[in-house]
DNA sequence: CTCGGTTGTCGAAACAGTTCGACTCCCCGG
DNA sequence: CCGGGGAGTCGAACTGTTTCGACAACCGAG
């Protein structure tokens, strides 16, 4: 059995509630006896129940993290997400109870109304989330990774994926491009009305038509390889003289890249292409190309103050992080468009 | 505030301790009572307070799973890791607490001298990890995935590297090969002495010396694009009349394709290829590659259960899954070797 | 008709910790 | 020399839950 206060009050030769002051610093202690007291600590290898005191303190310091995991696919870029939430977490002395959302709301209940954790951040959560209003009903603050369609007052945080779709309309345009393909997931991540595939794209799309541009090709891309060459072979069939790409698919982004070189398509020269990828994916790509990272880190240090903030009794305005492109110079002025 | 039993015994007009005998089951509780009671709990939304259970109970049902985080690298094959565990301690009922290992043992000790945690599970141990003696020291049981040099009597499990860097030699033996190169992970993963590359290779190697093949090249891979056309540039450098490669790189494999296929050697006509890698990327890759697989998903479950085991005051064996090799087309036997 | 054994319920103790109220010193100002 | 106040410490109460011991009914057996 672990040593607890008593064990330490008798062993300092002082009462439980000076070594729980010791502890504390909520009052004054003497120093002979808050260096005995720290001593006995010391020789007990005394640490304070967790448990115990939670039920006090009314408060466990554990956030519980809320993830869809029967979708293996984009792995990567979902625990890019889950380390940045666990580092912001831990910086600020937190800790992270990771929680299936496939699980359903049972346990989720469970663990708030049970007072196992102090909050929960929910990950992935889509524009028309079932998860919503039952997370509304929680005893404990909620912060939402991901913008549904209605909110229900919850806390929400979210990456501009509609922006950051624009962004790169934006760049292809202002470099002169008239006729543009947007290469996004795969249908069924449509299907599902995944937030990031739906904004992203409608952002992008939006912008070209503001633009003027009629000629936009929108395809989605389904994984693999054959997925990417028939994606590119339909693109080319609906829109021959297409000159820019934008991608906005993890698993696709290689392919793509590696049939387009294949068709001796020569990037930037023939065809000027922006993602929206991991920094790292982008600079791993053939040749690195020029890209809109998802902000993995900022996000997860924004979720997290934003809890804090409900904690605290605050409520703090939905943020929306900003997307910034970095050119890579796999995007140039528009050419002379070739026939295909 | 949560109501608590006190409010529902209230609310049912019965004592405290029958409302947690009606909860436990561990006395007989007339069926009136009961449904009176239960129709409380349901009625205050009543959970009981997991902080003070643990305290009577010893035990918070949480294991803490200890993970490096900041090499970045492998981050797919690392969540599949992670989502074993979790996977497999969600059915168990037990939740998971997400630690990175770069905290340092300072928070581990809280957690587990403070019973905050009930075991833990340390991923991605090394061979010479400092780790393992301040594990070892921990007031908690412990599950090592990975095996260290010197486990100092705690708990392991791990996926059989050795025996499936054998697998794949023996694979390509068997099929006649008399030069095979070794395509391992970057040398700074050698340099740390991570777990899974030192023993992948040396069961390689090992296997090939034992079957008195003398045509054997090894290689690291490093990263990107760059790192595979080197690498494979090397190899033909140093064994032009390569057969047979077993590759073990998650991140160089598809590069190293497509340079084969650039170099139009055609697999498995020209080159049989064996990897170690995950079944999706084995999958996704062009041709589907032939591999063997990193059982993610029994390794979770393995080290749970290990955990339960320890928990349970037993002390299991340490396990070692064995490899399996699913062919797809990508080894052939061998023919005559060409001049490159 | 009484004795022994269930069945059902309650009060109190226990778990590990924090905090409030009170008490004793001791110092300083009046 | 007395009173006020702060420093330092303690006991007791409290947090929410489980469990032990006790006690009252009631049943059937002798």
């Amino acid at each position: 059995m672990a040593a607890s206060v008593k064990d330490v009050a008798r062993h300092a030769g002082v009462s439980v509630s000076t070594v729980s002051y010791v502890l504390s610093g909520n009052r004054p202690i003497s120093e002979g006896t808050k260096q005995r007291v720290l001593a006995s600590i010391e020789a007990l290898g005394f640490q304070p129940h967790a448990g115990a005191r939670s039920i006090r303190a009314g408060a466990t310091d554990i956030f519980a993290l809320v993830m869809p995991i029967d979708r293996d696919v984009r792995a990567d870029v979902q625990m890019r997400f889950v380390l940045g939430v666990l580092r912001a977490a831990r910086a600020k002395g937190k800790n992270l109870l990771l929680l299936p959302a496939e699980d359903g709301v049972d346990e989720l209940t469970r663990l708030t109304a049970g007072s196992a954790v102090d909050g929960v951040l929910a990950m992935e959560v889509q524009v028309h989330d079932p998860r919503v209003p039952t997370l509304a009903n929680l005893s404990k603050p909620v912060v939402l990774i991901g913008t549904p369609e209605d909110p229900q007052h919850l806390a929400h945080v979210d990456f501009d994926f509609t922006a950051a779709g624009a962004l790169c309309a934006r760049y292809l345009a202002d470099l002169g491009h008239q006729s543009i393909a947007y290469l996004g997931q795969p249908a069924e991540t449509f299907d599902r009305e995944a937030g990031y595939a739906v904004r992203a794209r409608n952002g992008a799309l939006q912008t070209l038509h503001e633009r003027g541009i009629h000629g936009v090709v929108d395809l989605p891309v389904e994984l693999g390889r054959d997925g990417a060459s028939e994606a590119i072979e339909r693109m080319f069939r609906i829109q021959s003289e297409t000159t820019g790409l934008i991608i906005y698919n993890e698993q696709a982004l290689t392919h793509l890249l590696l049939r387009l070189e294949e068709l001796g398509i020569r990037v930037p020269a023939d065809m000027s292409i922006v993602a929206i990828c991991p920094e790292a994916q982008a600079l791993d790509a053939h040749p690195p190309v020029s890209n809109v990272s998802l902000p993995a880190a900022e996000l997860g240090t924004v979720a997290v103050d934003h809890l804090l903030q409900l904690i605290d009794g605050r409520s703090p305005e939905p943020v929306v992080l900003p997307p910034t492109l970095v050119a890579r110079g796999t995007a140039s002025r528009r050419s002379v468009p070739r026939q295909w």
